[in-house]
DNA sequence: CGGCATTGTGCAAACGTTTGCGCAGATTAG
DNA sequence: CTAATCTGCGCAAACGTTTGCACAATGCCG
């Protein structure tokens, strides 16, 4: 079948008997060609199998059909869920998504947004990343990239979406409030993205609410990996009258805080009451259920995508666009009224 | 800083007073250029932020610096973890990854097989997917593309990588037998993809050389859907006499067989020993953990990548290599003598 | 000081497309 | 029947690079 160099359009031309600016118009069904040349000519294309070389078109065209996306780790399932989610949508538009893993530092984003850069993206969607910076975005943008963000904060004029992580974490703590807890102990990601500071900002707010003072010795804040956050959860054990209440606010601190808890011997719920962020297997199915909220990855991914396809539309590319993902919270039982572990 | 339109090479020759030819030699360090104008040059391209056009380079050069990589589900964190790896790999010799999804369906592998010939990857990575056809990637091959096949079966001459499945599925399940079970129920992924097929094939061996019979009613292998595998769980708990023992062999099935066997008031492993394939938050921390044929995402990724570079590197790139990815098996406790429910 | 190798540079072709322009022939209007 | 319009096609430029080749200038050797 396949012969051995690649099909050019000049061989489709030659086939044909016309030459290759014809071909292109009738391959295209542009311009002014006779129904017959059509015929011709994509019939020959089709024989020889042709397939037009998408670098010259982009060359050409000025536009390569490549958007980019970063995020800090894409083996985290929740960006994985995502850019899954965005893929498909935006190749139902013709275009392809080039990935790139930030691991959350900032020298390597900028490398990558420099390489995508050169590589001539149609567009980028931006995660969230150490301090993010608004300027950086609107740059670009103003370069003539269309960007938007993804949990990021924007400069005026910039397309984004978020998960309304504020407001999810406001209603988990709300709920443990209501149910009695006065010392909740909070262990989040980074405050240096913006889901982590927008997370605790939603405890804040329920805390004050309540007239609650914020402690800081109750809030850690740091990097997931799951070694760390079981000992912030053993020294969060540790305090004086104890906690009794975990908050899990970062999508993969779940297994750290559990593995904590369970090695000092307190019971869910009834030493101390868990409540998650992310829907995961592990939040399923532990014994009890994981408490948890939540939202739609797939809807995520649809609406980045969205979001970009309308930016990258030269009818509607000009007002940018925000939207909120709202999260939901759902009640498993690992939450009970407070335990008495070292009241005081 | 960045002017209104993008720079090009001509502009950098244009301001430090040389032709673009001797421009692209003095950026490129190649033939014969003088020190003084490389450093005119490159000052001036520094100076005006000039950065090459990937594309225009990629059609000159032929040669896009890209290679694709095919995975049934991006969201698939066993994926996800190799896709990782493999793009850091690719990454530092200069290469992006571009992914896409094939949904484990042939027509849409095919799609985007040629989506990814048309963009002029240098390279595919080929993951699983249903019925493969090792005439096809023998036909890429070919064709002038550089094909690398993950976890799936290849034609002659090809290089490729597997994990080892089989021998993970018989040590299992040989842990299981010493422990003098002899109704081992099997949930495994779909048999038209290969880790499918190896590990049926490493439980069925470990039998035999026992001496039992390899029983159709104890397998099961389908789609990995949480609902099908609980439904599917359920359907082999109503076997009698029971299955002493149930397998998990597929990375996503855990939580759906955990499921079924807890809804039934199933304990484990008093009643039933559970072994599962592929490591998670989920096995680690249930009660009891669950005992896990594991293996390294990390170096999977990286060594897919390895082998593409080798295949891409004109000096090594002519033969083709396997590498076999060993399993382990982690041992937590989720195994026992069998239990006596409904043993007749 | 003449010939010759060496060095640095410019010119132009090439990669595979798309598209504006011009032109010949056909068609229509007056 | 002539003039105007329209139709279909070929030519060539352009997109931004890299690189073979030619050529002038320089340095070296005899």
């Amino acid at each position: 079948m396949s012969n051995g160099s690649r099909k050019t359009i000049k061989d489709v031309a030659a086939a044909a008997g016309v030459s290759v600016g014809t071909a292109s118009r009738a391959l295209n069904r542009r311009g002014r060609v006779s129904e017959a040349t059509v015929a011709r000519v994509t019939s020959a294309a089709k024989k020889m199998g042709y397939q037009p070389d998408a670098i010259a078109q982009s060359l050409r065209l000025k536009s390569t059909m490549v958007v980019g996306m970063l995020v800090t780790d894409l083996s985290n399932p929740f960006f994985a869920g995502v850019i899954r989610a965005a893929e498909r949508r935006l190749q139902q538009a013709g275009y392809a998504l080039l990935v790139g893993n930030t691991d959350n530092d900032r020298a390597k984003e900028r490398n990558l947004i420099d390489l995508f850069r050169r590589r001539r993206v149609d567009g980028l969607i931006l995660g969230p990343c150490e301090a993010e910076d608004t300027d950086m975005m609107g740059q670009l943008d103003a370069g003539d990239l269309p960007v938007v963000g993804y949990d990021r904060d924007l400069g005026d004029g910039q397309s984004g979406l978020h998960v309304a992580h504020r407001k999810g974490a406001y209603e988990a703590t709300r709920h443990l409030l209501n149910l009695g807890h006065e010392r909740i102990a909070l262990l989040s990601s980074s405050t240096r993205l913006s889901p982590g500071r927008e997370r605790i900002a939603g405890y804040r707010q329920a805390l004050e609410e309540r007239g609650l003072p914020y402690r800081e010795d109750l809030v850690r804040a740091h990097q997931s990996s799951m070694e760390f956050v079981t000992s912030e959860a053993y020294s969060l054990m540790s305090i004086r009258p104890a906690p009794t209440a975990f908050v899990s606010l970062g999508t993969r601190m779940l297994a750290g805080t559990l593995e904590g808890l369970r090695d000092n011997g307190w019971r869910v719920p009834e030493d101390v009451s868990v409540l998650t962020v992310g829907d995961t297997d592990l939040a399923r199915l532990y014994a009890p259920p994981i408490s948890t909220v939540t939202w739609d990855m797939t809807s995520v991914g649809e609406n980045l995508a969205e979001l970009m396809l309308r930016r990258l539309d030269p009818e509607t590319g000009g007002e940018p666009r925000r939207i909120v993902i709202p999260t939901k919270l759902i009640d498993r039982g690992s939450c009970a009224r407070p335990g008495h572990l070292f009241d005081d």
